[in-house]
DNA sequence: AGAGTTTTCGACTGAGAGGCTAAAACCTGT
DNA sequence: ACAGGTTTTAGCCTCTCAGTCGAAAACTCT
């Protein structure tokens, strides 16, 4: 094993998808050793001047068009020295995502996995992916984080069937609408969609108000007292 | 500038306390350039074999006694070219929490500052604590990590106090009790602490339950449907 | 004993999420 | 064109829980 005094620095990033109804994530065949024909995460090493942020970039840019990755979040670093076999190596993890609807060309070597059935990943890639899933998820709770997931318009229920695929259970269309509305997250384009075939009223079509991350801020308890 | 092909990595740690009643950082005096003078995180490179983790245990190790830092969890990663004058460096920034109480002895180059009132900081070394004190105050709002701001034992009034430095608002006793009581991050002891002098009714004792991170899942809004 | 202090308890309020039902608006097949 | 099926939308109700207020409790000091 070789045990260099300086770790050598690798960015990789959890990229997820709604696809097919289900949490996806963005995976490659490894095409050397270790972990030869494993799947793991995209990235790679951090070269000299650049950013982690540009070096994730970079590295997904090899995998996917990166203006399809709408957001683009730290998500932890790993520093295990005993986490790569042969390499002091330390892993910035990054969570990014992708709005559902596009369809990136991809190489040979990479496709997308859905998160609750993940194949056998290299080094600690697993335990990264669920991570970034949980992150998803928390966000979903108290920011506008799912515009990175959405499509530029949308109706509720399409909307629904996104927050339900992302947090792993059923979602009420109702409650998605008000709760949303309210907080000002989206708004109604005031535009309506045709029904399928099959009929049903034409559902009305929403955009998110923002394309960056917004938290809500109302949602912290323990509040400043009300100034009267 | 020396500009090698591998970065340095060093990890810092903002560590923080509720010290007269103000929430503050602990500091120290850098003794060589560049900054030579300028007060800045505690923190250091990393050694080979070791963990981040370890690493910043190690440093905070020749400042305080680190069996009084009762937390300590990831905050973010600094990996700006041009952040170190000149050096390319990678920091791995730590939150650290100490409890109300204890005084560590520290070195003659080390002291706490108020973070309302912080001096010009070395590096990026004030946005970063200023992220720390982000990181807590929205963690005091769902999650117990109050506990290890919190002495072992504590009156209501004197863990408003310390939310209230905290939080940088009033906090209402009353609502602190019944909110931390309902969710079961604190418990009474059963037993009551004198009144100081001038009287006023003896106060409970409680503690907190958990003497680890654990995070309200009551929490989350578009909660699974209920399952009747 | 009375005045002053601090803590604690109970009741009220209001905001907001979740749930249910009925109505609205559309399609298809007969 | 009408009946039956489908999906969306709107209204209403409930429940939980945070925030507020006031009064009672329990103690000290003079």
């Amino acid at each position: 094993m070789r045990q260099s005094t300086n770790p050598a620095h690798v960015s990789l990033a959890v990229v997820l998808q709604i696809r097919s109804g289900a949490l996806q994530a963005l995976l490659w065949q490894r095409g050397r050793e270790p972990f030869l024909g494993a799947w793991s995460l995209p990235g790679g090493y951090l070269e000299a001047g650049e950013t982690l942020e540009q070096s994730i970039q970079r590295h997904l840019a090899a995998k996917v068009d990166v203006r399809e990755v709408a957001h683009l979040e730290q998500l932890e670093t790993l520093s295990d020295p005993n986490r790569h076999p042969r390499e002091w190596q330390i892993a910035n993890a990054y969570l990014g995502l992708v709005p559902t609807g596009v369809d990136p060309e991809l190489p040979e070597d990479t496709d997308w996995h859905p998160v609750s059935r993940l194949p056998e990943l290299a080094f600690d890639h697993g335990e990264i992916t669920l991570a970034g899933r949980e992150r998803l998820r928390a966000k979903l709770s108290y920011t506008n984080i799912a515009f990175a997931l959405a499509p530029p318009e949308f109706t509720i229920s399409e909307l629904r069937d996104l927050y339900a695929a992302a947090l792993g259970h059923d979602v009420s269309a109702t409650n998605l609408q008000r709760v949303l509305l309210r907080r000002g997250v989206i708004e109604s384009t005031g535009e309506r969609r045709a029904p399928g075939r099959g009929g049903g009223r034409p559902a009305a079509v929403f955009r998110f108000r923002s394309g960056w991350l917004e938290v809500t801020d109302e949602f912290a308890v323990l509040r400043p007292p009300s100034t009267k």
